[in-house]
DNA sequence: CAACAATTGTTGTCGTCAACAACAATATTT
DNA sequence: AAATATTGTTGTTGACGACAACAATTGTTG
């Protein structure tokens, strides 16, 4: 039952290189006419995949000035705001591997804005926390990312950002 | 205005290797008690970022047996919906590095379902055909992701995932 | 028409990132 | 005390985006 309902239903708004003028002229700016999608379109992977990467994309740019990313932005909110936590309840937290979390903090701690101290109730684990630069500059890198925050909500309207984040609620 | 709301407002759910109670066997165990998100509850990004990995790693294992990744799924499904494209008009259309889409068909060409075809009219790009494997097989797969949607469906709501698609579909 | 500029596919490099594996130091369990 | 598990660390691998360079070909312009 599935055996020409695929292909056939869609021929019509190709033609990319395909002749069909007859002045040569118009060739090569012409490729950006529609390009069906087809099933793309009604996936969710796919909308969510290009909207996130416009996201991450505005915030890199909007907090370009002070040189943090997403990621990094991430890791110094859960510090700042359970300092203490060991390396790996922040990991876990944030769903990024210990490994990876290791040369995030030698980049922060290199930078004066993260502090490893030895624990003393556990001596293998570190208690992370802001240096007091890092506490004034999370202040400030919060103002930029609400900043980003007033980007999204022109992209894709206010009401809807919200809508949006009780819908994903549950993945934070 | 926002000279201490930050660090001291969340210090209460922390505790995490603090030893709290007597007993010191529940210890390993518990670390994995609430830890505060602070700001970044209220991120879009935040929250697409985590949505996104859910949907890709749920379509990667709902296709593992086919083993199509999302990124070759879309490939094919603009081939197959527009046959003839060139590589530079895939690779437009769906933000690829034309440079990486080199890669992507390489893969999809050995496993018989892409066919580049020399174009007659600009011998320098290449006509993009699925063959007929690839079309059968396309069809199979758009079964498959069909399915992957309705996880997403029974993990958001479907009226939810409806809302979701129509307020990002600027970015399809 | 001939020189110049632009496009297409390709190759390669670089930096980011997730996923593992292995390891030493330390803690926990038996 | 011995076996097992956890934490932080280092290293490797592969996917991915961003670039740069290149040959072949096409378009443009004097």
């Amino acid at each position: 039952m599935s055996s020409r309902a695929a292909q056939p239903a869609l021929k019509a708004p190709v033609s990319a290189n395909g002749k069909r003028g007859g002045n040569g002229k118009a060739r090569h700016q012409e490729q950006d006419i529609e390009v069906g999608l087809d099933g793309l379109v009604g996936h969710a992977g796919y909308a969510v995949r290009r909207f996130q990467i416009w996201i991450f994309q505005d915030f890199i740019r909007t907090l370009a000035a002070v040189d943090i990313k997403p990621t990094q932005y991430s890791v110094l909110t859960v510090i700042g705001a359970n300092p203490g936590l060991s390396q790996m309840a922040v990991a876990k937290r944030l769903g990024i591997e210990r490994a990876r979390l290791v040369h995030l903090l030698d980049s922060l701690e290199d930078r004066k804005l993260v502090r490893r101290v030895q624990s003393r109730t556990d001596r293998r684990s570190h208690a992370l926390h802001l240096t007091a630069r890092g506490q004034a500059s999370l202040r400030q890198f919060k103002l930029l990312a609400a900043e980003h925050e007033r980007h999204v909500a022109e992209k894709i309207g206010a009401e809807n950002r919200e809508h949006l984040l009780r819908i994903l609620a549950a993945f934070t």
